[in-house]
DNA sequence: GTCTATAATACGATAGAC
DNA sequence: GTCTATCGTATTATAGAC
């Protein structure tokens, strides 16, 4: 029923549309560097470069600069990510199967992309953990949304501090998935991470004999 | 009889020693930076005030410049996380008990240090993987050598193909704990890591019903 | 070996013409 | 709103005195 698309995942980091406005433009330029070179490592130089847009169009469109322009990128692509990984859970009405089709899929996608993108917040939230308060504020926000979203998935099969604990095990393995996956240009820590996800969503299938809910 | 030193961890990013010569004060100065605020967020000159040294004593030790010192970085407090990892799980005996109190105590250490520290190479590893291809390598091969020694010690509890997923598991669930922790400022993630590995091993465990090796 | 001065370049940010 | 020129200030790296 819901297994609907198989695969024509949304770009999340693609270039902008073809007759994108300047602000548009501006800002899949900046998640795409911020995600691969991290907070320090972009430029907004080269920002205005890959954007085709002037330089002073960026301070035109994030008066705040750098850091504005780099919390709008945390803050829009953090729930993009959830949505993208939320589809490829309804793609699978087994949640075994869901969890482990869903990092199936993101492994295949790493390998399309030449291992290019994988979490975009995740390098932007270890670059400014220590040294920038609102970025780390606005890496944390997302996290936590994700950590509600998964929780309500996993409560529609578990108990809801099971369901929780879940939500937690994901993120934490997409994550160090995706880390060891770009560093060693290998899509196994990701399927590995499946597997993994899919040992830990039938024991708390095993632990919870009765309906869907128990409460 | 292996449970010895309770808690007295190795500093690993801590200062160097008091009459450290300049070499070995750069390198822990630049160990601190790098794996606190990212590659492109570290400047020599900063390691040099941190080091009490003169600027130019870092390319008289490290003639490749900041790319050396990364990498003199990366392959050296690798290793020696893996072996404050390792000693943590020696301290209990049992193999379930061990992957919890090992990641109890990194929970701990990680308040004590105000979610400064986590992982020496997960910011490096993410800053550079799609940028610097000789320290992309470089935290590649760690990544491996953790690899390698984790599947060895569940190796002693567990078949070796589950060993190894196991250790896999351990590395992206100790990276993803370290992000969320330092990132929302809270040890939990940490501990839910712990408790997800004590789930896995000890499925593994029920799967390995013969003794410690089974080949 | 230790330390300083400086070169060459890139950065973020701003001013101001159009 | 679009675009360019420029201001300070960082950066990495080097040259050279001591």
């Amino acid at each position: 029923m819901s297994a609907a698309t198989p695969s024509n995942h949304p770009p999340l980091l693609a270039e902008a549309p073809a007759g994108a406005d300047t602000r548009t433009r501006i800002r899949h330029a900046a998640a795409r560097l911020f995600a691969r070179r991290g907070y320090a490592g972009t430029g907004l130089k080269q920002v205005a470069t890959d954007a085709a847009a002037p330089f002073g169009s960026i301070y035109h469109f994030f008066p705040g600069g750098k850091d504005a322009l780099a919390e709008d990128m945390i803050r829009t692509t953090g729930p993009q990510f959830m949505a993208l990984v939320l589809g490829l859970l309804e793609e699978r009405a087994d949640p075994v199967e869901a969890v482990v089709h869903a990092f199936d899929s993101a492994a295949e996608e790493l390998v399309a992309d030449s291992y290019a993108d994988g979490c975009p917040v995740a390098t932007m939230a270890l670059d400014v953990a220590d040294t920038n308060e609102p970025l780390r504020r606005a890496a944390a926000d997302v996290f936590a949304e994700w950590l509600d979203g998964g929780t309500a998935w996993f409560s529609r099969h578990v108990a809801r501090d099971r369901a929780r604990d879940l939500a937690l095990a994901m993120i934490m393995l997409t994550e160090g998935a995706f880390l060891l996956g770009r560093t060693t240009r290998d899509p196994g820590p990701l399927r590995a991470a499946g597997r993994t996800m899919g040992t830990l969503v039938q024991s708390a299938l095993d632990a919870t004999p009765r309906g869907p809910r128990s409460r």
